[in-house]
Parts: C-alpha cells; structure tokens; sequence
RNA sequence: GCCCCCGUAGCUCAGUGGAUAGAGCGACGGUUUCCUAAACCGUAGGUCGCAGGUUCGAUCCCUGCCGGGGGUACCA
C-alpha cells in the first residue's frame, strides 16, 4: 500500500517531464533491497537525467524537495534525506503510519484487501483429466494452479466460474472398452469397478502402443499383443463405435461413466477442489457439426487431403484441424464449440486456460480462429505450465512406464505427516487429531510444492522434494499458524477483545516493524498474481511473511511482554495469523490449530 | 527445417533494467530453566551457458553461438 502511495504522491506534480514518461517512471518505485536504504527506493532519477541533460544526483534531490512538499507526504513517510550513490531517493514509513495501517487491516475482515473496482467474469478451465485413465502427478499441477487462482480471483472479487472440461469422450474409451470386450474380470468389477476399469486402461493402452520395452516388462500385456496384433486398430474402431451412437458402447459408456466420475470425485474431495461445472467433452458432442459448417460456410475453414482445417498462416503452415479425413472431430472442434457456448451462456470478459505448455500452439490457433469467427470480445488466455520431468529430464514417468497415481502421492504425503506427528511427541493430541493435522500438513505440502514453482518452467519431480515438511513448505506457515493459535489459547486470549484494543500497535523492535511492512503488503501481492496469473508469487510472500513472523516470535515474548507491549504484539500475531490462513486457504492449502 | 521454452550455489529452484544475485535441501557451527526446535542465529559455497551489442547501469533487453527440452496435418 505504500508503495502505491508513494506513487501517487509522486504523479501528484512532483516529476515535471512529459505525461507520456509519466506510467514508466512511477514504475521505478520498488521496496529496498536492504533496509538500511529504508522501505521504498525511487529509481527514476537516473534515468530521468540523461534526458534533462542534468547530473542525477542534482535531479534526485530536486525530487526529493518537490516530494516533501506535496500534501500527505508527510503523513506517510519521513523525511526523505539525501539521494544516494548514483540518485536513489530512499524512503522510510513513519512508523505512526505503518501502525495505523497494521490496526486497520487487524479491524478489516477482508484484512487489508480493498475488492477490484472493475469485476470482471472469468471462466477457469482446469484440471480436465481424461476420466477413464487413473489421475497421476501429472494432473496436479493444473488442478492445484486452476483452484488457487479461482480461489484468489473470487478474493479479489470477481465473479468466477470453474469448469472441468472432462475428457470423456476419447480414446481412452476406446481402450477400456476394448479392454472389457476382451479381458475383463468380472469378479474384480463387482468388488471395486474404478480399480478394474483403471487395470484395463493401463493394460490395454500398452497392448494398443506395443512398445517392446513396456511389453518386455509386463507378461501379461505381452501375451494379449500377440493375440490381439490389430489392438491399436481395434482400439481406435470402439472408439468410432462409440461416437457413432452404437447401442452396446453407448451402453457401456453410460455405465462406466459413474465410476470413472466417483474416482475422481474422490481425488476432487481430498484435495478440496471443487467445481462450478463439469461440462466435459460428450457435452460439446452433437454441436461439433455445426461448428464445422460454419466455418466452411464463413470460409475460414477449408478442406484439404480429405480433411478440414483453418488455415491461419497460408497454405504452407499446418492449419488447425477440426475434422479428419474419417469424418470425426478433433480436440480444436471441441474447444471452438467450448468457447462458442460458454460465451452465450456466461458472457464472461476472460477465459483462462490451465494447460500443460506443450499446447502453447494448439491454443494460439484455437484462439485466432475463434477471433476470425468473431465470437465475441473476450480475453482468451492460455496459463501455460512446465511439465513434470523425471530425474532424467524426461516427462515423468516410473521405471516401468507407469506414472505415480495421484492418490499413492496424497497417501505417502499423509504417511510422512503422520511420522512427524508422531516423532514430535505431540503426546496430549488425540488420535481424530493426530490424523487431521497428518491430512491437513501431508496435503498442503503437495500442493504447496507445486504452486511455489514459477508455473512456467518444467520441474523435476521428486518424491523427497515434495512431500518435504521442513524449510520453504506448507508446514512452514501452517506451523507459524499453529504458533499463533499457541500463544492464543495459553494466553486464554480474547481475539475480538484484541482487535478492538488494536489502537495501541506500536513498532518499536525491529522484527516488529519488518512483521508489519509483510503483512500490509498482501492486497498488491494479489494483484500482482493475477496480473500474471502466477499463484507463486503469494506463496513467496506468505514464506518470507512467515519468516518475519519466526523471528519475531523467537525474539520477542508477547504473552510476557508489560502493557502495551503486550496488547500491540498480540494485535501482530493476530494478524499474521489470519493473513496466513487465509493466505494459504487462497492456495487451497488448509491450517490446524496445533501440529 | 521452422517455431517456443530453458541454461543462476553440490542438488532442486526463486528472482530483477539498478546499490553487496536469493531460498530450501545438503555440509559445517551455535541456540531449548523462556509463548510449539516442523523453529531460530551464523559459516562455507556463484565469471547468473559463451561471445558481442543497447544502456548512466545488463543475470534481466537485442543478436549470434553452444547445450537441454518441447511443438510442428488428421491423439487429447
């Protein structure tokens, strides 16, 4: 919030050069790299002279004296002294102000958090597993980015509409129904239906591939393959069946889609993600037609070897298909359709796509195709992420060619929790307890791992990485939480006696005022991570947030701090402690009381 | 071939047109009569792939090169 201040103090007639410099150089106001150069840094003296054909360090104190004077400056900041080095303007925050801001965000249910002025409506389209194939770590990261932004967006206030775009419509039923046809077992159906239906998937898919390494590995696969040579055909002929209306397929279909849904509801339920839709690919089914008329008929599409495509970058460049030479759709039909319906029924102003990087050129096609067709005046917006590698750089995947399933992460995560719980002798904690707190950190660790990546880069998977409860992790705030909640409950604190009482914050210590300056800090951060739509930026905060708040902690007592040293201090660990929660709850990662 | 991304500490990764490039893990050393040691404090460890260029200032922007990954007409 100071930093935005110190912004607008400086518009406020203080940098006479052009309005068009203007945005840029209020740009050059940044915290400070060390607090020895106080809380906020102005950089635009340097750049600013070489234009004034002046010396920087005479235009930076001009500045300076133009800043003082402006109304409100003084409110805010202290007087700023002499530039340093080459022209820097160094500020501090008065440290009335800074208290005055900690007591407002402590008496703020929103904390601090203003809503945007402008809602807007966003769909978020994430997740969108195949449902017939088991989910594996690879699905966690559109999961985990899709629900932290959807989370954060509604903070913000804007008006959000998940949606899973389910694949249930392709190949992968193709295998399972071969698969059923062919080598069901009907004694395992009955007794767990998901598990038979992810055995099937998983063997036929090798069957279908017949790659000699994995049919190397797997007898049972080996055999079918060399029963079954056509098996990729015939996979792909249950397919056609399928979507040609087929009674007996259909038939299947229909009654395998309630297990293949309650498998990943399951998975949705623990990781706390829920959906606003599940309008998965079948859905689109009968107006794929009509999408392809259409943009023959607006002859944007054309056919070609049988084909039919949209060619964007002239004959040369490989054109955005929409139906092949067989007559069936594609991927890109499904997504024009997609976009065609979401915009007549929700109008939203952006619809962001939480999808693997690799469909970087997919989705520019789809995106300037439905531009052409003029679907509307809407932000399509690709948030693309790194893939999950293996230790060999590689797209993730075990030595046998399976991938981890989601859920034996979530149960080893949950596993190593539990052993922490455990070796820390939390002795007094029931064992209902013991399991929440080994659910609550196990999980959160997972995410956590996950989001605290910049989305955009690949990242080698590791079990030990990921599950890890010590250093930059989950645990870290939650534990800070778990502190907070410590100190509130032996002091048999009243916390609305607290936050009344918040007039008397005073920042006297410095682990007190670096405390406050994090924690006045969460509306911009938000803002900043939906600019970029990069949920890592919040968990970076939240880290160095709960960092301040260690040192804090173990540097000043608060329950035996005298007068108002003690009431300012629990105001601080107040707040904290609901900025994290809440900070972590917009990353869908969950708080306990004790751990 | 063309297009995109990446190359930062032993490992895994942050980061930014600005003042001594950061964190975690690992290594080494210290902290518990005191609100939870899942913590805190400290030490060691880097020519930010290489070479040019733009700039008052480049790890960041531009060009070339080297190395790795991905995409590239009928999978999703």
């Amino acid at each position: 919030m100071f930093a935005t201040a110190l912004e607008g103090l400086a518009a406020d007639g203080v940098i006479a050069v052009g309005p068009d410099d203007l945005p840029g150089l209020l740009q050059q106001v940044r915290e400070s790299a060390d607090p020895k150069h106080g809380d906020y840094s102005g950089t635009m003296a340097m750049g600013l002279a070489k234009r004034a054909g002046r010396k920087p360090r005479d235009l930076a104190a001009e500045i300076i004296g133009r800043l003082e004077a402006v109304s409100g400056y003084a409110d805010l900041f202290e007087p700023p002294g002499d530039p340093v080095g080459p022209g820097f303007i160094n500020v501090r925050v008065r440290d009335q102000a800074l208290a005055a801001a900690v007591t407002a965000a402590v008496a703020d249910e929103r904390l601090g958090v203003a809503a945007v002025a402008e809602p807007r409506t966003v769909v978020i389209d994430f997740s969108s597993p195949n449902v017939a194939k088991p989910m594996h770590v690879g699905h966690i990261r559109s999961t985990v980015i899709g629900d932290a932004l959807a989370r954060i967006l509604r903070f913000r206030g804007h008006e959000v509409i998940t949606d899973n775009h389910l694949g249930d419509w392709g190949t992968q039923f193709g295998m399972i129904l071969w698969g059923w046809k062919h080598c069901r077992d009907e004694a395992a159906y009955a007794a767990d239906p998901t598990a038979e239906l992810g055995r099937l998937y998983r063997l036929v898919r090798k069957v279908a591939d017949a790659k000699p390494e994995e049919l190397a590995a797997d007898p049972e696969a080996a055999a079918l393959a060399a029963d079954h040579p056509e098996a990729g055909r015939e996979v792909l002929a249950e397919t056609a069946r399928l979507h040609s209306g087929d009674a007996e397929n259909r038939g299947l279909w229909e009654q395998f889609m309630p297990v293949c849904l309650a498998e990943i509801e399951r998975l949705y339920r623990r990781l706390d993600v829920s959906f606003d839709h599940q309008l998965g690919e079948s859905f689109f089914q009968p107006m794929l037609a009509g999408v392809v008329e259409d943009l023959l008929a607006a002859g944007l599409a054309q056919e070609s070897r049988g084909a039919v495509g949209v060619f964007l970058d002239g004959e040369e460049e490989p054109p955005l298909l929409i139906r092949k030479a067989d007559g069936a759709f594609l991927y890109a039909t499904t997504d024009l359709a997609t976009i065609q319906w979401r915009l007549e029924h929700w109008r939203p102003d952006r619809i962001l796509y939480i999808v693997d990087h690799r469909q970087g050129r997919h989705f520019e096609q789809v995106f300037e195709t439905a531009r052409r067709w003029g679907l509307g005046d809407v932000d399509l917006v690709h948030v693309g992420f790194g893939t999950v590698l293996g230790d060999d750089g590689r797209p993730f995947k075990t030595r046998a060619g399976d991938t981890v399933g989601l859920e034996a992460l979530l149960d080893e995560g949950v596993e190593r929790a539990a052993r922490v719980v455990a070796e820390a002798g939390r002795g007094e904690m029931d064992e209902a307890m013991r399991r929440r707190v080994a659910e609550t950190v196990g999980i959160g660790a997972i995410k956590y791992a996950d989001l605290s990546q910049n989305r955009t880069t690949d990242y080698v998977f590791s079990f030990d990485k990921m599950l890890q409860l010590t250093g930059n992790t989950a645990a870290y705030m939650q534990y800070a939480v778990a502190r907070v909640e410590g100190i509130c409950s032996k002091g048999r604190i009243d916390r609305e006696a607290v936050r009344a009482a918040a007039g008397c914050v005073r920042l006297e210590a410095a682990q007190e005022r670096a405390l406050a300056l994090a924690l006045v800090r969460f509306a911009e951060v938000l803002e900043d991570v939906e600019a970029d739509n990069r949920p890592n930026l919040l968990t970076a905060w939240l880290y160095d947030l709960a960092g301040r708040y260690s040192s804090f902690y173990d540097s000043l007592p608060v329950l035996k701090a005298t007068g108002d040293a003690c009431s300012s201090r629990l105001a601080l660990c107040d707040l904290t402690g609901r900025v994290l929660r809440h900070g972590l709850g917009l990353l869908g990662i969950g708080t306990v009381e004790r751990m």
